[in-house]
DNA sequence: CAGTGAGCGAGCTTCCGCTTGACTT
């Protein structure tokens, strides 16, 4: 008698392929591509009155995966739902039992690592949904929803139409304009540094250089070049001693391996890759590339992941790769096992390459540049990661003369460890700092005295790296969203990227200030973690989903109420006079972001755009330059356009925006 | 990567999180 085969459900298409390869001809994998089942995009869909009650609806284009779903589990008995073991995979799946299979057996299966072990074994535990899991994620889902669906009706009322708000991208956008105006508000402090050039008196060793670090036992603070000379001027006589020598072994140890934040960051430091940019790149590696022979074989783990958990299987591939490759030395007696983040949910492995056998160098004919970049980035971190620690001797050592105080250091490296592996052009600081052997007591000679002036600077702008790691840090925003939560905030205007870091708009901070001073407590950047630890309390059947939202919503009504009231729709008259009626012009906001508007509207229509104070640079044109904005982004055109066609992506002589600002 | 646009207001915008192609935005 014919096997009955089985249905699993999974996510992805590509982990679909491997499960599929794992479990054999008696089961049958298809992916369901995420959520089918949500709450309506064009209305709220949660009855606040009947205890917050959500109308689920299957999400429209979704359909036809529903249907074919529905087929291939036709005529099967048991469905096997293999979402992932979190708690969006949780409701994924427990929204299609709901949907399509009350007549099958259906079970739950969850892994974390995608090998044979893992998922055979699995399956020998299949449970029931957990669904205090599926509540804690409805709660969540409201609760988003709640926030983002009542101010963002505000902010198109109160400030212009088609705005956003939400517990995520509003939170982000506070990051950026607090840092703004951090930025602004600094004052830049000069100070001086005195570096002294010294060289053993024995012998014809190299100079090397100490660096003033107290005067008369306090720290030396030096403010301006006036103080600078006259100490160098008093220091010059003096006779310089060595008071201390200090010899330590200090440990370097690898980083984890990546999760989804440190490569974005990763990618953006080393390679110049946007957020957005390195998650396409990463899927291409994820789904495969077709390395010759077979079909594409996937090259590195899901990119979507907040773990640094490594499959045992791989741990053991890794751990025999570092002892053949850099001999045993360089092989930790146990693995290197990483901590992770209190609000990871763990669905996943870390990121690392698939087989340690497709090196990146073996590979580099079949990637594309890009590809072949990034996939060294994620080979040479994974291998780093299982490898020893790099020792070095760090030499501490005191210098006196008369009653002032030089320091100097070196390291020189006893044992390279997982360094072996990184890039030549990284050990051009350690020649630098090589100190010569240096004896308490002896004397130096003092070649030179170097004062340099300095100026304290202000905190760096976020980029691309920075942000992500913010918001990993304060728990804001999952793996599948930080590139996301970026591009919305670009979308709105809210800031914009200029040279790879974010600059908020006056939109952006006009849109943060509201908000900030009417909704302090959504705004605060631990709003998200307390919503996690209630739903962490709905996880565990410590309390239900009403109490969270009971709790929530009330006060969040009032904050709303009061808003709606006391905010006042500003009309920003200007100075420019209409052309047509005489009546002064007001700033309006459209489609396309500011213009001017006859305050006569609707009675004079008149309209044009808003001059950017610079004159148009074509010869004999006069015209002024207005911001314009295209599908990719801003520019500045001229006003007598189409007569005159001069383009600009910043303004001639203007040095406010990012001319000025110089990468670290 | 370079080049980008022609009228905006007074209708239907928006959230977060999960996943890939379809797509004239």
């Amino acid at each position: 008698m014919p096997k009955n085969k089985s249905l699993v459900i999974v996510e992805s298409p590509t982990k679909a392929k491997t499960i599929s390869k794992i479990l054999g001809s008696d089961f049958v994998v298809v992916s369901s591509m995420g959520h089918l089942i949500d709450l309506p995009a064009k209305e709220l869909g949660v009855d606040i009155e009947e205890d917050f009650k959500p109308t689920y609806v299957v999400i429209s284009g979704r359909n036809k995966i529903l249907a074919s779903l529905k087929k291939e589990a036709k005529g099967k008995d048991n469905v096997y739902i293999a979402t992932d073991p979190d708690r969006e995979g949780e409701a994924i799946g427990w929204h299609l039992r709901d949907k399509l299979f009350k007549k099958h057996k259906v079970h739950r299966v969850v892994f974390h690592e995608i090998t044979p072990a893992a998922v055979k074994e699995a399956f020998r535990n299949a449970r029931e949904f957990d669904a205090n899991m599926v509540e804690a994620q409805g709660t969540r889902r409201i609760l988003d929803r709640i926030v983002g669906y009542f101010l963002s009706p505000l902010l198109w009322k109160k400030i212009v139409r088609g705005l956003s708000a939400g517990r995520v991208q509003s939170v982000a956008l506070r990051l950026l304009v607090e840092r703004e105006r951090q930025i602004r508000a600094f004052i830049p402090q000069e100070y001086w540094e005195i570096e002294a050039e010294l060289r053993k008196t024995s012998g014809s060793q190299a100079p090397f250089f100490a660096e003033l670090e107290k005067i008369e036992g306090q720290k030396a603070e030096i403010k301006t070049k006036d103080e600078a000379d006259k100490l160098t001027e008093d220091i010059k006589n003096k006779a310089f001693r060595v008071l201390e020598v200090d010899k330590k072994e200090k440990n370097r140890y690898p980083d984890p391996p990546f999760i989804t934040s440190t490569l974005q960051q990763e990618a953006f430091n080393k390679l110049r890759f946007n957020s957005t940019k390195t998650m396409i790149v990463a899927q291409q590696l994820y789904e495969g590339v077709n390395i010759g022979q077979d079909a594409p074989e996937g090259l590195i783990t899901y990119m979507r992941t907040d773990s640094t958990h490594v499959a045992p299987e791989a741990l053991k591939e890794v751990r025999s790769f570092i002892v053949n490759k850099f001999g045993k030395n360089y092989l930790p007696e146990t693995p290197n096992v990483y901590k992770v983040k209190k609000l990871a949910q763990e669905a996943h492995e870390a990121i690392r390459p698939s087989l340690l056998s497709q090196s990146p160098e073996s590979l580099e004919q079949f990637l594309t540049p890009e590809q072949y970049k990034l996939y060294e980035l994620i080979y040479r971190r994974f291998v780093a990661s299982q490898m020893m620690p790099a020792r070095n001797l760090v030499t501490t050592v005191d210098i006196e003369a008369g009653g002032y105080l030089f320091g100097a250091s070196g390291s020189t490296v006893v044992f390279d460890g997982f360094t072996v592996l990184h890039d030549k052009n990284n050990n051009g600081e350690n020649t630098k700092k090589t100190l010569p052997e240096l004896e308490k007591g002896e004397a130096l000679e003092l070649l030179g005295l170097e004062p340099s002036q300095h100026f304290t600077k202000p905190p760096p702008r976020f980029t691309d790296s920075s942000l992500v790691k913010a918001l990993e840090e304060d728990g804001i925003g999952r793996p599948s969203t930080y590139a996301p939560i970026i591009y919305t905030l670009t979308l709105r205007d809210y800031v914009r990227r200029l040279k790879g870091y974010f600059f908020p708009t006056e939109l952006g901070i006009k849109v943060c200030d509201l908000l900030v001073e009417y909704f302090p407590k959504i705004m605060d950047v631990n709003f998200t973690a307390q919503m996690e630890e209630e739903l962490d309390g709905v996880e565990e059947g410590e309390h239900k989903r009403l109490q969270v939202l009971n709790d929530f919503y009330p006060p969040f009504k009032e904050s709303l109420d009061f808003a709606q009231k006391h905010i006042k729709k500003e009309v920003v008259t200007t100075d420019q006079i209409c052309d047509k009626c005489g009546k002064p012009m007001v700033v309006k906001w459209g489609r396309k972001g500011k213009f001017l508007s006859c305050s006569a509207y609707p009675a004079c229509k008149n309209s044009k755009s808003i001059p950017s104070g610079v004159k148009c640079p074509e010869p004999g044109c006069g015209g002024d330059l207005v911001e314009r904005r295209s599908r990719r982004g801003f520019f500045y055109g001229c006003s007598n356009f189409p007569k005159c066609t001069f383009t600009a992506k910043t303004l001639p002589q203007d040095g406010s925006t990012a001319e000025n600002v110089t990468p670290r």
